[in-house]
DNA sequence: CTTCGGTGTTGACAATGTCAACATAGCCAC
DNA sequence: GTGGCTATGTTGACATTGTCAACACCGAAG
């Protein structure tokens, strides 16, 4: 198999450096992330990674994206938690989104950090975060469903959701937001708050 | 006068500074930007911004504060138009907001680029980004007054009603959202989202 | 006029991303 | 098995960058 990316010297570079970049993104910040320090790190040439990823960016693209599927599956674990469809659903999604934030502040930043990571050639990152996005359109499918909120355009509803939880994420993990505060307890309020606007007349949007 | 740190040879080398490094954010991005270069563009050496800055994260803060004056600004006068205290002045602002965001990209995300920016010795940035919190703290306030939406801590309120709207102009710049989305209605359903969210009961955050 | 601090300049250094030339290891056809 | 091809890894080299140190200059204060 010439396709297969694995082992051949090292054993699985790819992986390795993907695993290192995100453990040295976890505890150094992005900006302490250096191609040559992660070949350092692996044990290999500071010129081997070339032979994975074409540039550091491409590198970064690939951590990103498993820090999405990561975000991914822990939000599918506790939205599967759910006894029914209740509207406790995308409460809970939403304080597990926050959680994973917070535990993740360099990575989650990396994941949202386009500016550089948006490349054409690299629609791995784009893809992750696509797949996030409809695992949260189909909550507020559901939640319609069961009459919880209004029915309208559910992408709708989910882009408002996206940004009010991201936002969120976005200014505690950046100290805007006095951690201090009760962050569970203002998740909620949130959560609660949105729901309650989506069952209400909200949504002569246009 | 010795502490004006005004005109000598250049000019006013610290503004033109500042002024040429937010030009080279708008259209290069943020990583575009380089002491060296910016010392070129301005004709100075390379070592000229270091008696004006300590070094390149100080400066781009600079750049970020001024980017939040900016933005506040603009959110007052949107604010200011508004006849009576009625509940379209957060809607306004709100558009406003996502509309700065949109004109500005990489300077937007300089202000938020908290990452490398948050440093002790620089509070001009918190201190900026602050005012324009208290900003959004005292529409709530007066949407209180106006009975229009419901009674309690209005720092909470304005904290979710920020991290909606940041949050939103986050993913749209970064095309998460896409932008052929029709960007006003969505801020508009947004913030009716909202308000009719804390018109209703949600509250019982804690 | 002299002197001094605020400004700006050039030289230098270490670190980085990345390319090119070169080495090698494992798998394939024979 | 063996020769060779490709994937993989290595070293050398280069331009660029942030930043410091040593030096030069200009204008105000005495």
């Amino acid at each position: 198999m010439t396709d297969r990316t694995g082992a051949y010297h090292h054993g699985d570079l790819r992986a390795a450096l993907i695993a290192e970049a995100a453990a040295m993104i976890a505890d150094g910040g992005a900006a302490s992330v250096t191609m040559r320090e992660i070949g350092r790190r692996v044990g290999v040439s500071r010129a081997a990674p070339y032979r994975h990823f074409p540039d550091k960016a491409a590198l970064l693209v690939a951590v990103a994206a498993t820090g999405f599927r990561r975000l991914g599956d822990r939000l599918d674990s506790v939205g599967a938690d759910a006894p029914g469809s209740g509207v406790g659903r995308f409460r809970r999604m939403g304080e597990e989104y926050v959680r994973f934030a917070l535990e993740n502040p360099a990575h989650y930043r990396l994941m949202y950090g386009r500016e550089a990571l948006t490349r054409e050639d690299l629609p791995e990152l784009r893809e992750a975060a696509d797949a996030l996005f409809e695992q949260l359109v189909d909550v507020f499918r559901a939640h319609q469903r069961s009459g919880a909120i209004r029915r309208q355009d559910p992408r709708r509803q989910a882009y408002i959701a996206w940004s009010a939880v991201h936002g969120l994420a976005s200014l505690l993990i950046d100290g805007q937001i006095q951690a201090a505060q009760d962050v569970d307890a203002l998740v909620r309020q949130m959560t609660a708050t949105l729901l309650d606007g989506m069952r209400a007349g909200a949504g002569r949007g246009a």
